[in-house]
DNA sequence: GCTCATCAAGTCATCAGATGATTTGATGGA
DNA sequence: TCCATCAAATCATCTGATGACTTGATGAGC
């Protein structure tokens, strides 16, 4: 039987050359060891190596330039951040997309245009309920409503977690939960462009948050179940 | 002058099976072609395969097994979130993080520990001024007492994106802005810990959030110019 | 008929060498 | 001083070979 972390020499090389850069060795734009002089300072071989370097380059770390060398791009890794996001619970993730939603109601109020409020009116109308079409295609249409508030905000660090939220939720419940989450109605929907159409950050924000309410009672019901 | 968007072949290769990936060519726990196979079909030599599989395999989307193959392993892709969330501007990410920290208080309100609150104080103590010993150890700090109230809020999720924050916050304002921001006093953070100490949630995220208003309006003025 | 050790084929892992493409700084003439 | 040219350095890519590991087939032994 083979120890479980075992692991190959490019993963290796990559979490070594990683660790130099989080390190701080090399200045951010300044060049790293070329290909040839790696190959003896990680004592593999350069097509290894330059694996290892790829995998750097796609998180963002280095940047190679033909001709010229391999440079630091940022000395922060970031690229695990999101899996442990997702292996955060449902809980923690339901409340932070909420925290999001919240700030994006309060920003909408603030920044939204006449074709954002068009735009979300349209979406809620078309929302319809489940008994149009199945529980999917009804599941598509709110979070398309839901969305159009989020863009509204004019954030796009916002919108940009915002999805990746939805995703993961969406991604976890389907494979976790049965049980049903309580389902805001139209009303409740409606207030909340309402409120945003005010431009009144506050009302908007708890427009947001006591729509959310339930729905996070119901959820840490279930889970302490 | 070439184009710019001249791209090289690993990452035309790595683009191209993504595409594949993402499209559900192949479903989850599936084998993909071999390394020969995948040679043909990209029209690339096996180094250049080998580069593009490890970048997929880094970005969670394969998983290569010696002498089996290599299989799928997730079909959607959330690796370019957070490269989006960073280019998305300071004040798109200053919000963002604003409306974690606020939410975290919140939490913080009704979920901290004493064991907590002693954290926070001792911190807050340990905190000091700039003139103690320079900026970025002040710097370190500060990020330390502000954390320590994220943590509280026991959400992970939450904690997660707030250190992506702080280190993209961070390495954008060191090379983009040279202008100071505004740094509240003792007391202003020494109320934050209260109101959470109260359990009153409404009153955290109140003071979080009168914290936060200074500092951005200080940013915005500053983009703008 | 069942179990299990053995084996061979298939696959990824790694190395070594060679050539091409590109950048960059040096050189030297106009 | 300017600028075309060139050579060295560096990454990009290809090719061939060998090793390590997995897996299903085989067949002996019971």
């Amino acid at each position: 039987m083979q120890p479980i972390n075992r692991t190959n020499l490019t993963e290796s090389a990559a979490e070594s050359l990683r660790a130099e850069i989080l390190s701080g060795r090399w200045a951010i734009g300044e060049r790293i060891p070329n290909e040839t002089a790696l190959t003896e300072l990680l004592a593999v071989s350069r097509g290894t190596v330059r694996e290892a370097v790829r995998v750097l380059i796609s998180k963002g770390l280095l940047d190679a330039r033909q001709g010229s060398g391999t440079y630091v791009r940022s000395t922060v890794d970031t690229s695990g951040a999101l899996d442990r996001v997702k292996r955060s619970g449902l809980r923690d993730q339901w409340e932070a997309r909420a925290a999001l939603d919240v700030e994006a109601a309060r920003l909408a109020a603030l920044r939204h245009t006449p074709g954002d409020l068009d735009r979300m009116r349209g979406l809620l109308k078309a929302r319809g309920t489940v008994a149009d079409d199945g529980r999917e295609a009804f599941g598509r249409r709110d979070i398309a409503f839901h969305r159009s508030i989020v863009e509204a905000s004019g954030n796009r660090a916002i919108v940009e977690l915002y999805d990746f939220f939805t995703s993961a939720i969406l991604e976890t419940i389907h494979s976790t939960l049965n049980g049903d989450l309580p389902e805001p109605d139209d009303r409740a929907h409606a207030a909340i462009v309402d409120a945003i159409a005010t431009g009144d950050a506050d009302k908007a924000a708890a427009a947001v948050r006591s729509f959310m309410a339930p729905v996070l009672r119901e959820l840490e019901r279930l889970l302490s179940q």
